[in-house]
DNA sequence: GCTATAAATGAAAGCGCTTACATCATAGGC
DNA sequence: GCCTATGATGTAAGCGCTTTCATTTATAGC
């Protein structure tokens, strides 16, 4: 690959000038500008963005730490944060944390040694201490979905515990009276907060919470299917079950067609998310909106204002769920 | 952040040593070791890996272009992968090429740019020229799902064709002879792959293909809903019906509740791809396994053993398609 | 036509590291 | 104890770029 040095000698102007018409920091000739783009073109140049960034310790490029690369959700958020990104030609590094507080923080210090120039993560397990002393280093990074009020400018999160609340309310309204819970685990901010939503929706309405109608999940398919099974086994009655996210939603269905459970006839069920494929189940799941895009698409832009000084106006930080009814209710 | 030259100052030795013990190419003795690990230690240092990368020309990262960072599909592949290199201390950049040639291009020049070491491609729209033209620079690729001849070493590929034969074949081993395909697009080659396996499997049972039962979709959702509407709407008879990927075949499935067709008694269902929420249609989608995990596994593979030159002697190229029979056929 | 000023360009240092090559220390053979 | 072979360490030259500062060139004012 040609370097600089080869397209400043064709062109017949020093490093410097063809540095300049490929950043366009200080105005450069007309005439010369078109000599280098001309010596740029014929020899196939591309900057070594290597080098740029040591040498500018800018690197244009945005690290991204998720739970998971796979699954609806983080796939989606991923996907939007790319886009914005691409769109101004910056690019995106992405780690996977795997929950796990020590892969997380592997991650972060990785893309931080990669001189990346912000970060956005959603990291889960590494506690609230270790991201106040990251702040403090002055590297800008977003946090989504979770709050951590120390830092709460870093925070772009979702009201989780409304959505909580929305989804118990809704049934509720259609008259359940009886309403089984299964959550994700408890250690994660976002469970937590969805469990304390379902518990104020039941509380609003008088009624007090039986413990023996939770199960505490995983927030994976499996998770709801055991979850149901394990409602179902007890010989409790209850004749709506709230699901913490989609997935397990999914497998709760999946053991309620098993049990021969007409839903929702029998039992209403509603989910958490909306993921890409919540419709996809029979009878088509109600759920909560978690609006990933735009939260993605959030983030993207708090990078770019407060790191590439791009002028936008309106920084949104707290979001709002919204209930999706379809069929399962 | 502290440099190198701080720790070899604290630890009084020169930059090489340090270098030497961070890389571990020369041996170094025990006790100069230790002072070296105790200074980086007691600084919290962490190489710059931009600086390492320009340097040594070596970056330790690998690059990856698939189509969309959404999905089913290309969330575990790169979550496969991902974990494969991070095993070993290398990690990714990704890059999504959206199915569009210029896209592609732009992604696979940023990702050389940006000095990856070697890149994994899933890309469907640069036309073979420039892949093998590619090839020819000598930077190290693996091309997944899709097989260019003259590049073949390059090339991990599932047998679409036959996975396209497997598909049509198990409906007419269960009886059907009226049946219908919804295809992707034709210009992708395993969309026309698959197809042709469905145009041998009809001529291995002596059957006449009837191309009025044909639809070119989209390989979405949507594309199968329109898919299956159209191929009602013309009157022709079909009891069953073969989609080229699960996501056609899950809107497919939708259009035929919303017709009042029971699958499989009215109308038999098949997928392809096997995506990780198949089973959440109703009925459980029949499909065809493509193993995208292991074919993900086995890129990683390829990059270990021929750019790191690790021992890796099976470098598995071409993987067979399996029939997941499931509730819709 | 000459100077004062602004605009464009060039020279060179340095970003943090790797890596040939040179140098120094140590140990073994006599 | 001296010489050589070998291993450990230091020196310094880059990797390809950005950026400060100095220099040159063009522009304008008189």
């Amino acid at each position: 690959m040609a370097t600089i040095y080869e397209v400043s000698e064709r062109a017949g102007v020093s490093l410097a000038t063809v540095s300049r018409v490929i950043n366009k920091t200080v105005p450069v000739r007309e005439s010369t500008r078109i000599k280098v783009e001309a010596a740029m073109r014929e020899l196939g140049y591309r900057p070594n963005s290597v080098a740029q960034s040591l040498a500018s310790n800018r690197s244009n490029s945005i690290g991204i730490v998720v739970s998971e690369l796979g699954g609806p959700f983080y796939g989606e958020l991923l996907s939007r944060i790319e886009n914005e990104f691409r769109a101004v030609g910056k690019h995106v590094i992405i780690a996977a944390g795997h929950s796990n507080a020590e892969l997380e923080r592997d991650s972060i210090e990785f893309l931080q040694s990669r001189n990346c120039d912000a970060l956005i993560l959603h990291v889960e397990s590494v506690d609230d201490k270790y991201l106040e002393d990251l702040a403090a280093t002055g590297l800008p990074f977003v946090l989504i979905n979770r709050m951590v009020p120390s830092i709460a400018e870093h925070c772009i999160t979702l009201d989780n515990e409304q959505g909580g609340f929305l989804a118990t309310e809704h049934l509720l309204q259609l008259g359940h009276r009886d309403i089984a819970y299964i959550s994700g685990p408890l250690w994660k901010h976002d469970a937590e907060e969805r469990y304390t939503g379902h518990q104020s929706a039941l509380a609003s309405y008088g009624i007090e919470e039986d413990k023996t109608l939770f199960y505490e999940g995983d927030f994976q398919e499996t998770g709801g299917e055991q979850g149901l099974a394990h409602l179902l086994a007890q010989g409790k009655k209850f004749t709506a079950l709230v699901c913490a996210n989609d997935e397990m939603a999914a497998g709760a269905i999946t053991a309620a067609h098993e049990a021969d459970l007409a839903i929702p006839e029998q039992l209403a069920v509603i989910g958490f998310d909306n993921i890409n494929f919540s419709h996809y189940t029979y009878p088509k799941l109600t759920t909560i909106d978690y609006p990933v895009a735009e939260i993605g698409e959030m983030a993207a832009r708090w990078v770019l204002k407060r790191v590439y000084q791009r002028p936008i106006d309106d920084l949104e930080v707290l979001f709002a769920p919204q209930l999706i009814v379809r069929d399962s209710t």
